[in-house]
DNA sequence: GCCAGGATCGTCT
DNA sequence: GACGATCCTGGCG
């Protein structure tokens, strides 16, 4: 199943809102990176007055991404090994971001397999660093925007309906208890742990 | 199948 | 100089 091709993207309109119903609004709708992507199945999202999120100690030169204008993408570097992918959300000036965990794979299949060491299909995006291995995306993309080329993001299908399930978010310290954690209930392509 | 530990580096103290 | 919004491997049962 993939979405048609003529579909409109989601626009930046879509993240200058609460950045928990963008998390959950994620949830169903499609992400491609130069062909490369899926549905995705599982977002958390971090708010400025949060003590786990990076910008909590305020503006600097990392966290200048996520104080900037909603739709772009924070791209940041965890374990010195993998890139996370975050979209930025809420108004120009409030820092917050939704960051994508998990997609359920359905096109450049083969190139994913690939970049990912010819894993599985449940391997290649169920999980924050996977999948931008997956999708080829790096710190490069970091203040990128996720409504134009080389991203495509489009909106759920009509008539979607899947069932959303919140919880905590998953491996971090701070904070961990907060409910904002998205994920597809069933999907077996959201992360374990 | 489950769990413990290591890899590796940009950012902040 | 320490610490992660993680993933993979190896050891053990």
């Amino acid at each position: 199943m993939s979405p048609a091709a003529t579909e409109e993207r989601l626009d930046a309109e879509f993240f200058e809102r609460s950045v928990h119903t963008v998390a959950h609004e994620l949830i169903g709708c499609w992400l491609f990176h130069e062909g490369r992507g899926g549905m995705i199945v599982e977002t958390e999202s971090y708010e400025r007055d949060d003590p786990a999120c990076h910008a909590y100690v305020g503006l600097t030169e990392r966290t200048e991404t996520l104080f900037g204008p909603p739709g772009r993408a924070y791209v940041y570097l965890s374990y010195g090994i993998h890139s996370l992918l975050n979209a930025v959300a809420e108004p120009e000036g409030d820092a917050a971001a939704v960051l994508i965990r998990a997609l359920e794979p359905t096109a450049g299949l083969e190139e994913m397999r690939a970049g990912r060491g010819g894993r599985g299909d449940l391997d290649l995006c169920s999980g924050p660093g996977k999948l931008t291995e997956a999708l080829g995306v790096g710190l490069d993309a970091n203040g990128a925007d996720l409504t134009d080329d080389p991203f495509l993001l489009l909106p759920r299908e009509p008539g979607w309906a899947g069932e959303i399930v919140t919880g905590p978010r998953i491996g971090i310290t701070k904070a961990a208890e907060r409910p904002w954690r998205f994920v597809l209930a069933g999907s077996p392509y959201v992360s374990r742990r």
